[in-house]
DNA sequence: CATGAATGAGTTTTCATTCAT
DNA sequence: AATGAATGAAAACTCATTCAT
């Protein structure tokens, strides 16, 4: 048992964090809020992580950045532009529907901690970008700002996200998948 | 006159508390900097805002009432459905020009004051929706879920104002009013 | 009242703080127990303070740059070397005398302090020395290492400080002033 | 050989903490900085020791008191006062080189501890007190008060060590030992 | 004997709010 | 109305010590 616990303690902690990040906000929760939801400690806390800055920036940094990779590894697969931006939205509702608290959490929490990423580290953002870049070089998409292009994806697809939040839509976002990829690719093309 | 001197000095409290708000976050603004941005004592505060709580919720909802009853006029004007709509992101851009400082603080601090809301209580996305829904019952739009056509609309209009906000796409989203309105009647067409 | 009060509630925290800092050591010292010996709450002494360590490093600053000041100006109102280093020996006795509990403060407390002086900042240790490497060079003291010569000056006098401290000698240096200065012009010439 | 593991880690403990404490001192110095400096673990300190107060006590007693008698065996070889100042001073100045960090321990970190000896045990104050008391007696020094004229020794020899632990100094104290034998000298026969 | 996660009591620090002037 | 020192409650954080393995 001591096994057990110990490994995961600190997965439970962030679970924990995260949980109580997207229901209260990161201010509004405290570590002893945390603590209290995790069964150990305020100092425990302490042992797995330096600081509450830290855990929120080290679990959003791991994650953000591992769907990142995600995202990338799913347009690899793809030859079409069309078919990478389709992948990497159904992406996004396989993530968001597996664990809808963590992806709120990536989604919400971000106005701290994206100022803190090391200038190099590919964002989701970023991947997507690229593709459309690379869309719109190829004509696969008609000239226009690759910038505003990637905002209206996030947007067609992000934006359902909120609603879920707060109730308007039901959490299974792969349910709308291609619906969100065909408006997506409209907003896009619709120049 | 006193009363002008008050006003002036709740206009200046409200806006410097709006511009850090959406700086550094509604919870890591302090009382202090407020009153330092302001240039008056930290009780002075007192005499305009029973708490920090009141001077987020007053300045949110009084603002974000505001602009949906923008919403609803600039509606109401317009017979199409889709010309409807089209004031309706205008009207978003218009606003977002004028004060993109006060348009990101409605968007970003939402979370802890929207649940403030008196039941009733019109909102943007009531608007919006309700101009979809009955565009859905015209068959002007075709069938689908109203919610989640104001996701589409809301999130072709809001993204980019996020990233305007971190510096990706410039602060006169008017000048892409039309290409909004565009991207935003194909996603939701696009069935 | 409220004038006195708040004109002086620094001085009144910095003296509390320099007495407990002597009878408990500075880490012993808790910001509890220096409000309680002020008779405010802990949250004030931040008001005053921006922490523990600014209030320990202001103060002994403060008092240490204008003990070195006011040596420097004893030595230089003498001629010769023997005459600036007694005037100087019993400016150390008379700033003991003056506040027994200052004066070993600034004298125990130095470890962690000494390194955060700015580098050109002038000491107590700098003025001694300057003055017996020029007593040197003008041969008013034999040839030797100026550091040497300045610790031997040193210890002759700050040894009996920590004697008082320990209750081994009296309280009044002054009286023991003129001995102190022929024992340490003793040690500095018996080369 | 368990014996010896154990006997080696105790010293591996000592020697960690005395550097520990001198470089940070002993409040500042945590049992994870001293258990991280051996490489052993934290629980693993309180094999050895049954607390860190108990730790500086014994460490700092141990070899205090074998100090005092050395010195003491020091003085006991000489026949004549001051030969016996000269044994002891060069005990003070080969203790330093020998261990510079220990005997800084000694000298920095009494504060706490001296109260706690053992109202009999004979430190290195006594027995230089004791000699130049007899010393006096016996008109080798001129009628004095002894606690002075112990003073004036030890600031003489531990000035220097200061100066040495600041780099004011070389860590070769035994080269000067014939000119501080001098230097005390002089400052005791001063009168 | 060793490990190191966990504890829990304390310590520092923050900050919205009050209040005498 | 304005001031800003003071409060007090709560927050973040520290660390010597314990304990199950």
């Amino acid at each position: 048992m001591p096994r057990d616990r110990f490994t995961d303690t600190r997965d439970r902690i962030e679970h924990a964090a995260i949980r109580l990040f997207v229901e209260k906000g990161v201010a509004e929760t405290t570590i002893k809020d945390i603590a209290g939801a995790v069964g150990v400690s305020e100092g425990a806390l302490y042992r797995h992580f330096d600081s509450k800055d830290e855990l929120v920036w080290r679990t959003f940094e791991r994650h953000y950045v591992a769907f990142a990779t995600t995202l990338e590894a799913l347009a690899a697969k793809e030859q079409t532009t069309r078919a990478k931006v389709a992948a990497m939205i159904h992406g996004f509702c396989r993530a968001h529907d597996e664990d809808p608290v963590l992806f709120r959490f990536l989604l919400f929490a971000q106005h701290g901690q994206l100022a803190k990423l090391a200038p190099g580290t590919p964002t989701p953002v970023d991947v997507m970008r690229a593709v459309l870049d690379r869309g719109i070089a190829a004509r696969d998409i008609p000239a226009q700002r690759a910038d505003l292009a990637t905002a209206l994806v996030f947007g067609v697809v992000l934006q359902p996200v909120t609603f879920a939040a707060y109730g308007r839509l039901p959490l299974d976002l792969g349910s709308m998948g291609d619906r969100l990829v065909a408006a997506a690719w409209a907003a896009v093309t619709a120049v």
